[in-house]
DNA sequence: TCGTGCCCTG
DNA sequence: CAGGGCACGA
């Protein structure tokens, strides 16, 4: 289950590895300890304590508080009232930190909107950060309220967490029983219609029906146990999220509130360059990401998309992360993912712009991204209020990556939120640069793979038209550079004096092989399948002798290698299915 | 007509 | 790697 590779560490010095590149939410970060060695129980508590302690170490007194569970709503507007009213019934001392504070995230917003927008609406942005720290004087106490209770009450509401997490276990197990209990049932009664059948049947009709139900029985499991798979991440994450949202310091603020224990917080114009900075090295960084993943993680449907709106920054939806500024009560959640599934929990909520919540004839997908659209959604209005109604949300995607680009000055705390947020284990609706890593891994066995293999091959993938065209398309383009390589040293012997195919062979040492391992195995951790070099070696020979035969004059040349490649295709192991293999 | 794959370009 | 254009086969 463990996604990302345990060598990536957030602190490792470039070395130029892939890893290295992989987007903020793929890297474990600080948390790279192998979390696949941790049963579910123990990940889930280690995580937990580790958020826990993170938080309570990396924030300090004067910024801890813990909202009560009454004070959390789940209503934007009964947010604002009750925020309001926290605020009235603030301590005094509270005030200048408060109000500080949101100068400080006004300024930040301010800059980061500016880079987002023109240059030109640099005034009117102005203007409307005015008006929003405004409005967010009203909101944002929400998470600053100060603590009304003990500070024990921290461990009081991990300690209720926890027995939340425990709770959720047994409704795991009891849903293993039934599952295994429908599976008992279903079997006993393939037994029985088994034994029943009239001697009169052929045997052949026996067989086919029990295999028939055999599989029907798989299908079944297989259903089961993706729904059992998705309930439980999503029901962590939730539980992550809780916590995330109980213990004080939310999203964008963080970094200023961290620093508001530094000594000398002006408004000086070094600090707002600071804050530039940050902004900056979010967007301009390229070492982030140096490949093309504009479609490697989930983008709108296109009845989704805002149209003329460009992307600013690559959508990093995969996975899912959950953001639900209004806690439910975890037994709620519970109960409605167990009774209703993933996909209808929670959906139909407010606050999803438009654009999105349209319904399609398959809303009941979107219903759950919509979910993730929508929270996100919600953290763009505190940061894109006067922006452009549909660029909210198309902007709001980018944030957790801001966030996460932003490290250098985030609390542990945060980090290990979002980090939470991240591990997922649902079926995902896009395709991630590990499904690009697996593809590329695949190529090594399969050349030409079809639509039902790749199916087959990339179970925790959603597939439709879009996905099913996208990594057929990935093939296409790692075949073209394998063409391209093959055809470039296929040249290349010739002009070397290679007189005779079969003095063309490819090793693990050659040139030509470390070109497309580099290409397809980066990282290296992968031991490539002799078949592959053998196929690498048949594909080379067929170039250098279309060639060096001035084949090559014939336009179709290549189609013809192509035609034998295609047939060197091998099976593709079954680890390729599990995402543990990556 | 549609799906697929190659080619070219960015 | 993605997008668009094009050709080809079913």
């Amino acid at each position: 289950m463990n996604l990302s590779p345990p060598e990536q560490s957030m602190h490792k010095p470039s070395d130029g590895n892939k890893s290295e590149h992989l987007l903020p939410c793929f890297r474990r970060s600080t948390y790279d300890e192998p979390l696949a060695s941790y049963h579910n129980g123990s990940i889930i508590s280690h995580l937990l304590r580790k958020t826990i302690h993170n938080k309570l170490t990396s924030l300090d007194s004067n910024l801890l508080y813990l909202p009560s569970e009454s004070n959390a709503t789940d209503d934007f507007a009964q947010e604002d009232q009750s925020s309001s009213e926290d605020l009235s019934a603030s301590a005094d001392v509270e005030r200048p930190m408060s109000e500080h504070l949101q100068a400080k995230r006004a300024r930040v917003e301010n800059i980061i909107r500016g880079m987002a927008g023109s240059q030109g609406e640099a005034e009117r942005d102005c203007e409307a950060a005015r008006s929003r720290r405004d409005k967010r004087k009203q909101r944002l106490p929400l998470h600053q309220e100060p603590d009304v209770r003990p500070k024990t009450s921290k461990d009081e509401e991990c300690h209720k967490l926890k027995e939340q997490l425990q709770s959720m276990q047994r409704l795991l197990h009891q849903l293993q029983e039934k599952i295994s209990h429908v599976y008992d049932q279903n079997y006993s009664e393939n037994e029985e219609r088994g034994g029943s059948e009239q001697p009169s049947l052929s045997e052949i009709h026996h067989q086919v029906k029990v295999e028939s139900s055999d599989r029907a029985v798989k299908n079944l499991q297989e259903t089961l146990k993706c729904e059992l798979t998705r309930t439980v991440s999503e029901s962590i994450d939730m539980v992550f999220k809780k916590l995330s949202t109980t213990l004080p310091n939310q999203s964008p603020q963080s970094p200023e509130s961290s620093e508001t224990q530094k000594p000398s917080q002006d408004d000086s114009p070094s600090e707002l360059s600071d804050s530039e900075e940050v902004a900056k090295s979010h967007f301009e960084s390229p070492e982030h990401q140096t490949e093309a993943l504009s479609l490697v993680v989930r983008k709108p449907s296109p009845t989704q998309l805002i149209p003329g709106v460009k992307r600013p920054y690559p959508l990093h939806q995969s996975p899912f992360q959950f953001g639900y500024n209004a806690p439910l009560h975890d037994s709620q959640i519970l109960e409605h993912l167990l009774k209703y599934g993933p996909h209808s929990a929670f959906s139909g909520l407010p606050c999803l712009p438009a654009s999105l919540e349209r319904s399609t004839p398959d809303s009941m997908e979107h219903s759950w991204e919509s979910v993730a659209m929508r929270s996100k959604g919600h953290l763009a209005q505190q940061h894109h209020r006067a922006g452009p109604p549909g660029l909210v949300a198309v902007d709001a995607l980018c944030l957790p990556h801001v966030k996460m680009e932003c490290g250098d000055l985030q609390s542990m705390a945060e980090r290990s939120s979002f980090m939470s947020l991240n591990i997922s284990f649902e079926r995902c609706e896009g395709l991630t640069p590990n499904h690009l890593k697996k593809a590329k891994l695949m190529f090594f066995y399969t050349r030409y793979p079809s639509s039902n293999l790749l199916k087959n091959f990339f179970p925790d993938v959603k597939f439709n038209r879009c996905i099913t065209s996208q990594l057929i398309k990935w093939f296409s383009n790692f075949r073209e550079f394998y063409y391209i390589q093959m055809e470039k040293f296929a040249r290349q012997a010739i002009i070397d004096g290679v007189n005779d195919v079969k003095d063309i062979s490819i090793t693990r040492e050659s040139e030509l092989f470390r070109a497309l391992n580099m290409h397809y195995n980066k990282a290296n951790d992968f031991q490539v399948p002799d078949r592959f070099l053998e196929v690498a070696e048949i594909t080379l020979q067929e170039f250098y002798s279309a060639i060096s035969l001035s084949k090559d004059s014939d336009p179709s040349w290549k189609k013809a290698i192509y035609k034998v490649i295609c047939k060197l295709d091998s099976d593709v192991p079954e680890d390729f299915k599990s995402p543990s293999y990556l």
